[in-house]
DNA sequence: ATTATCTATAGATCTATAGATAATGC
DNA sequence: ATTATCTATAGATCTATAGATAATGC
């Protein structure tokens, strides 16, 4: 358990009055620290201190430092962006194709934008997770869901099947949204770095719809 | 100076036949295992392991660990996607805006693809760098000098002034890029991935071409 | 009795240094 | 004498464990 005692703490079990929530505590501050220095730049007594507790409490709650790391990932979940894009009612799809592009980026943004997604986006890049598997499946299944909504406007004539296959379209999309990602939304980003990825992504987001919802000539 | 011998070694300074350059040596492989493991993930003692010395012969060369790291980043310099943009001849800019696009791509792509820059780019990631103020300012320079090109091809006529800002255009023709850098011109990077990269880019930049040279309705 | 913390410590590993050893170049 | 390597080691830090201590819940 958490307590909110000072520095010195005497040892045995502590009163219920100064509990909270010992493992998520841990967790979110292994989070923050894999976030900000990686896994071998972060130490099982720096999780710890954090937390303000003994460093042996950790193996209390986790077989090994491997087991913090792991547990943190599966905490975090497959909060894919895919899943911004399920929510997307029928109706408005072929509607206003434009506003749905705009839509969508602002929201995978706005999900990107979270202290979790920070630190997640820093983590993954620190500790080599950009090149993980399932990550990198993730991102597939996003640019393929994407790509079938292109695919549906081509068909609809809201834009020249000339342009461009759909995965083209959708990877130009989300290209430089996802390095606005990398570059102004990671654990340590300053608030205005932050406005900087936002306004990036949103100035892109309008630019890729003059671009992509215009008539031929 | 790096010798050929075997696993026994003689202490004492190595005859000079099987003298190397050792100093270079251990540049490479440390640059080679921070940009795998990062920096903290990487001893003093991996880099001489890998280089086949023993771990005091770094600081022969070098002050400190911080020291190698430093001087692994002062060797890779200032090689800014700048400088590729730099070399375009004035003649053909105006003649085929697409061919110049199609060829810049090239050469980017070409120059991030090659062991030392992928090095490079899984270094950056694992240690921050892409948060680093000059590199963040090289990043800058680049998307200037491109939006440059874009200002003047909107005033030649080549591309649609209604079509966004030229900071616009060079963000989202560069954006899809660099995130195939991060993705797949990694360190670690397989054959296919580093064939998925360079497709990649060469699709956004023949999609990019349709979209913005082409005439409006 | 169980649970959640503590202190103390083992054993490994890390950075860095001191001092020995042998080849080189003057 | 200088240079480039070695061995040995100091001192710090890291992961992990053992065993003590005190509160909780039955």
């Amino acid at each position: 358990m958490v307590t909110t005692s000072g520095p010195t703490r005497r040892p045995g079990r502590p009163p219920k009055v100064e509990a909270g929530d010992t493992k998520a505590a841990l967790l979110a501050a292994a989070l923050k620290l894999f976030a900000r220095n990686g896994y071998a730049g972060t130490s099982i007594r720096a999780i710890a201190r954090e937390v303000g507790l003994s460093e042996s409490v950790l193996y209390a709650h986790f077989d090994s430092k491997r087991a913090i790391f792991e547990a943190v990932l599966a905490q975090l979940g497959p909060r894919s962006a895919a899943t911004v894009l399920g929510e997307v009612g029928p109706g408005v799809l072929d509607a206003d194709p434009p506003g749905v592009v705009r839509m969508l980026v602002t929201r995978v943004i706005q999900s990107w934008d979270t202290p979790e997604a920070r630190q997640l986006i820093s983590l993954m890049s620190h500790d080599g997770l950009t090149h993980d598997a399932a990550l990198v499946g993730a991102i597939e299944e996003t640019l393929g869901r994407l790509a079938a909504l292109f695919e549906r406007w081509i068909a609809a004539g809201h834009i020249d099947a000339d342009l461009g296959e759909p995965a083209d379209l959708a990877y130009a999309l989300i290209g430089p949204v996802a390095q606005a990602r990398l570059l102004w939304l990671h654990a340590d980003a300053t608030p205005t770095q932050r406005q900087t990825g936002r306004d990036m992504s949103a100035r892109h987001a309008e630019f890729f719809i003059r671009a992509v919802f215009r008539p031929t000539g």
